[in-house]
DNA sequence: ACTGAAACTTTCATTTC
DNA sequence: GAAATGAAAGTTTCAGT
């Protein structure tokens, strides 16, 4: 991983479509080369894949929560028991470990407000063992990219 | 906006370089009619492009932070200001307008601790205005996925 | 008019040197 | 790193519903 790869990685964020020719011209490669240095962030889990960027409201989910989870107990098997019941929950579409006051923060996207009560009903209670949710909704991006910054 | 249409797009979260004729297959369709879907979600804004995913602690970006700020006033101009400044920072990937006690919420990337102290001292203390900051770290991922959940 | 199928053109990835 | 070969993907056109 040397600074030819971060500004391949960081071409490939902006397009992830852009041809082998076109990437080997951005980066001051040729073709081959390049082409290499790709199969092998691939190969190593550094490129994860590829994904299509979406508009989650012209979708149907235009209403964005964040919700910050606190666990009654931190035994292994509680703690196993809410991650892997996280990971089958479609509307959840991210889920950190936290520092300090709260143990987990999710992204959920939900169509309306109504949705969000039935998912914190249906999906996030029946898990059980939970000792309190916080919840805070997005109402407007001010900015969201996948490129990462330079590194200093 | 059909089903088909979200199934399209769900298809190309899974996997953003899937070719035309294998999406066509996916989701029963022949390839033009596919294409031209495809194209439409393009051309509406609704599919805002295609990037890679990366592994961020591999690229050198391994602490995640989720940063939650109030301003100290509200009128247009000191948020223009805030927001016009958050967008220039390279270092946040990403900031929700959000309700509630907290006016945003940004997920900010950095190569370790004192990355992240240089950051707020030197992004964000230095727009003025800000009345609080609340900082929080991530240190693992239970789940992440840009796959939208279908409606149901 | 919209969808599905087919042929043709062009471009890209792979492999060899 | 360059060139040649082979494969596919996109575009366009035509036919059918």
């Amino acid at each position: 991983m040397d600074s030819k790869d971060r500004q391949i990685i960081r071409a490939l964020q902006r397009n992830g479509r852009i041809t082998n020719q076109e990437l080997a011209d951005e980066v001051s490669l040729s073709p081959s080369p390049c082409l290499r240095r790709v199969r092998n962030l691939e190969k190593a889990g550094i490129i994860r894949g590829y994904s299509a960027e979406v508009d989650e409201k012209a979708y149907g989910l235009p209403v964005t929560v964040f919700v910050r989870i606190k666990l009654e107990r931190h035994n292994e098997e509680d703690v196993q028991r809410f991650e892997s019941h996280i990971q089958r929950i479609d509307e959840v579409l991210e889920c950190h470990v936290m520092t300090g006051a709260i143990d987990y923060q999710l992204r959920v996207l939900v169509p309306d407000l109504e949705g969000y009560e039935d998912f914190v009903r249906a999906r996030i209670h029946t898990i059980g063992g939970i000792a309190s949710i916080d919840t805070s909704f997005a109402y407007g991006v001010v900015k969201k990219t996948n490129v990462l910054p330079k590194l200093s």
